[in-house]
DNA sequence: TAGCGTTGTTGAAACGCTTCGACGATTCCG
DNA sequence: CGGAATCGTCGAAGCGTTTCAACAACGCTA
């Protein structure tokens, strides 16, 4: 491999002024840059990652900490690092994958300077990584909202306000008793903070909006789904709306509906937070509050590389929700109608 | 932070003693070594690892290139880099993501040194990355099978060996008329190998067994995959079994055949090509040949990391496909009953 | 015309590690 | 008991960059 000096030679130049070329970080005459771009492209010259990190303490690359479990949210996880690694390419970085129970890796990563800075994902209320990358030189956003940042950045989707949106969406359209059927018991176990935010925002709005709210964990498994399904349809009969949050359990919540009888988006009002595309996958297009999983990816990086040039303090930013309207949900009992 | 100097001063030793220590490449006598591991601890040293990589050429960091775009096999790609980013682990190595499009990563990371080797997925017939990467210093594996491999490694399921399997399985338990309901029209145009390679073992051992096989490509949409159903059950009615190849429409293709009064396992027998996990969370458990993705991952590193450590000449593994009989395939027509 | 600020370039000192050759101290063998 | 092989440790030379201080050449201003 050719090196910086081997370029400089060609070009007839000294190592800094390749070096300046590169980064631009001092003014060099157009002739001479000329030449020194025409011996890096003769000689297919690529700087030293290693010796430039070691020389800089750069290494244009970020970690990026996923759960890879596999499960839930499958696609969801997908589009968030999708989302990251496309906006770090845009910063000339790149994306170093830790699994999520990987917790040594961040000292790893970290104490042995192989990033520049970390994302992490699927933050828990109470999560013991969180002061781990607090104490780190490395800048960190959190995607999800731990009880304490401890001075980290924060990136989500504003669950709260969408748990007050899903409801007044319901509540507009005449529907008084509504239900939700959220995430799986060992996610709620895990004090995932997402899902007691969406249910903090529920209750509230179910309160002004003079409704009734009744919650159902559930499973993501074609039998958790049909649980869940029954159990509601068997102790709260009168419920004519459904919140969906559960990507791995709504088609099984919209076939047990099937077989229970139930038309959803006629005596039956489902809405899903999920995903557009999850939202457009099922068996009729659902109303849904869209969890933007690729944007909060890539709003995580820019928070990254703003803290990485200077000193800007730590922010956390919620991301408001937007609901579309689909064939999943329509009037309810209550409705006033024309 | 602490560097191997400091280590050494309050070890009282010299450098290269600490390094030795830490490679294990020298001897070094237990007191020696306890007293540099206690000024380790105490310092909580951590090499850095761009001034490794420079004076090593090893960087413990290897480069996994993976179809991000959101679509079919997200659980299935998913289960891919969880092998290999666990078993990568195993060897004391990291991954550095790479989107599937963005080509010049390739150049990127190799030519500038930032990782020890690739390992390639989603390999298309005539991949226009194989050259790239087969004249690269770093050896790569590829998940999926080029037309030339050009002395790089390869790995994947034995497509050609599931295509008989299935077939076999049918045949023999009595039906006489199969069809496959494939990858997206897409996928075949991209000539991604396994799907022709499927279909090759499929006709062979169609004409061995003497039973017809009608096959369809397949959207994995809800409508594609109905389309594909109706499709199959006009223009060949006799049929009575059905494989299907394509995770993302199978839940679609149950439903359908549900809806056109076929009950699968009874008077229609389905079998999957997809992940075991897959096959189970359907509405019945499916008779699936696995796609070991995970595994696949993880002899992909290893095939690596073999190749990392001394001069083992390329090699091609193709794991042997292993069906498992569940309940969605049952006697056909043409069976013996005792 | 002396002095000054720009502009463009250079030389050399880091950056933190690995590894090779060397060397004193032991142990081994005949 | 002398020489050879072995063991444990060390010193120093890289590895390929970045970056800082310095400086030559130039046009300006006064």
């Amino acid at each position: 491999m050719a090196t910086i000096d081997d370029v400089a030679k060609a070009a007839g130049v000294s190592t800094s002024t390749v070096s300046y070329v590169l980064s631009g970080k001092r003014p060099i005459s157009a002739p001479t840059r000329a030449r020194v771009e025409r011996a890096i492209e003769k000689l297919g010259y690529r700087p030293h990652a290693g010796a430039r990190a070691l020389a800089s303490s750069r290494t244009n690359v970020i970690a990026l900490m996923a759960p890879l479990r596999v499960g839930v949210n499958v696609p969801v996880i997908m589009q968030f690092v999708t989302g990251v690694v496309t906006r770090a390419r845009d910063f000339d970085h790149d994306v170093l994958l830790l699994t999520q129970d990987d917790v040594s890796g961040l000292d790893r990563v970290t104490g042995g300077s192989m990033v520049d800075a970390l994302v992490m994902m699927d933050i828990e209320a109470d999560d013991p990584r969180v002061p781990l990358v607090a104490a780190a030189k490395q800048p960190t956003v959190l995607i999800g909202l731990p009880q304490d940042p401890e001075g980290l950045s924060c990136v989500d989707l504003d669950f709260e306000a969408a748990g007050r949106v899903a409801v007044r969406h319901l509540a507009t359209s005449g529907h008084t008793d509504v239900a939700l059927i959220g995430s799986p018991p060992e996610v709620l176990q895990r004090h995932t903070s997402y899902a007691e935010r969406l249910m903090r925002g529920l209750r509230n709005q179910a309160k002004t909006s003079g409704v009734t709210v009744k919650v159902e964990a559930c499973d993501s498994s074609p039998s958790g789904a049909a649980t869940a399904v029954d159990t509601l349809l068997a102790t709260a009969p009168d419920i004519t709306g459904i919140i969906v949050h559960n990507e791995g359990a709504l088609p099984h919540v919209l076939s047990r509906l099937a077989e229970r009888g139930r038309v959803v988006g006629t005596d039956m009002s489902v809405v899903a937070v999920c995903p557009t595309d999850v939202a457009l996958s099922q068996r009729i297009p659902m109303t849904s509050i869209d969890l933007p999983a690729e944007d909060i990816g890539k709003v995580a990086v820019d928070m990254v590389m703003t803290r990485l040039e200077g000193e800007h303090p730590s922010e956390t930013r919620l991301l408001a929700p937007v609901l579309t309207e689909r064939e999943s949900s329509a009037h309810g009992p209550a409705a006033v109608v024309d």
